[in-house]
DNA sequence: GTTACACTTGCAACTGAGTTGCATTTGACC
DNA sequence: GGTCAAATGCAACTCAGTTGCAAGTGTAAC
């Protein structure tokens, strides 16, 4: 089997395996979005494959299943608008801050950064805490 | 003078000290904020304020004015709509992270909560964080 | 291979945040 | 009080994202 067709397959199988049916527009999406270095917009994919003719809802629609079944990471890089990654196997329950550059976006993981109370009264909502994003520009883009 | 009067000219004086006209939608919008315990969309802004007629166009212009002359800060919290607060005079430099629920949407200030290097390893990236972001579910909707 | 049906898609119309151009009004300084 | 740049109201716009519905298609079961 050659790359291109082993991509499509971990595709379809990546799909699938998230309970989800395997069509052309899926499919395309997620070897897109697995084969790109940095996360993309709704529009960046949707121009990607406007050569396959498919429709604006149904990228969305399609974003936001893979979404909500944990293939893809939604994040926003404070441009109000939605950025799509692949959640890589490796390290998919691994619960350390993101770093995510404003401009550039890219995203650096912040091992060794911990969260610490400065005052004896315990704010009760930072047990409940499941996402931690640091947003600021990167030594590239400073 | 009392605390309505205080209140009032202090905002008067905020606006006019930063170089702006100290008209009434200005006044209204910073004592709005300046009262509020978390940060406000713009539409919550412009609803709070309907008795006064205020166009929406007016409160998006006056919020960005307000942040171009650091009297406000603008913040994203993840559902890409702007948040807007108040700078305080005393810790101006003062970042606080912000926790927003996943369900509700609900925003709190995180005062008192630090990062923290757990290892001796400085993080270079750590001085540029901008914006510290937690996200989970508040006691309200776990 | 054929079939059935739930899942997907395309389309079009919609919502909601935020912006812009322009004519009118108003705050601040003289 | 008069002047004028700054601020406002209005309306029309852009752009991201959503929704309802009819038509199409992937998949599992035969």
């Amino acid at each position: 089997m050659n790359k291109k067709a082993k991509s499509q397959e971990w595709a379809r199988e990546r799909i699938r395996s998230a309970g989800l049916r395997a069509t052309p527009a899926r499919i395309a999406t997620l070897k897109l979005l697995q084969n790109s270095e940095s996360p993309l917009t709704h529009a960046e994919v949707s121009d990607a494959l406007h050569n396959l003719e498919i429709d604006k809802a149904t990228v969305f629609r399609n974003l936001n299943d893979l979404v909500s079944k944990k293939v893809l990471r939604r994040s926003t890089l404070g441009d109000n608008v939605w950025r799509f990654e692949v959640i890589q196997d490796t390290h998919e329950h691994d619960s350390h801050p993101h770093f995510v550059c404003i401009d550039c976006g890219a995203v650096t993981c912040m091992q060794g950064v911990v969260l610490k109370q400065k005052t004896s009264l315990a704010n009760p909502l930072l047990k409940q805490v499941t996402e931690i994003l640091l947003r600021g520009q990167c030594e590239e883009c400073a």
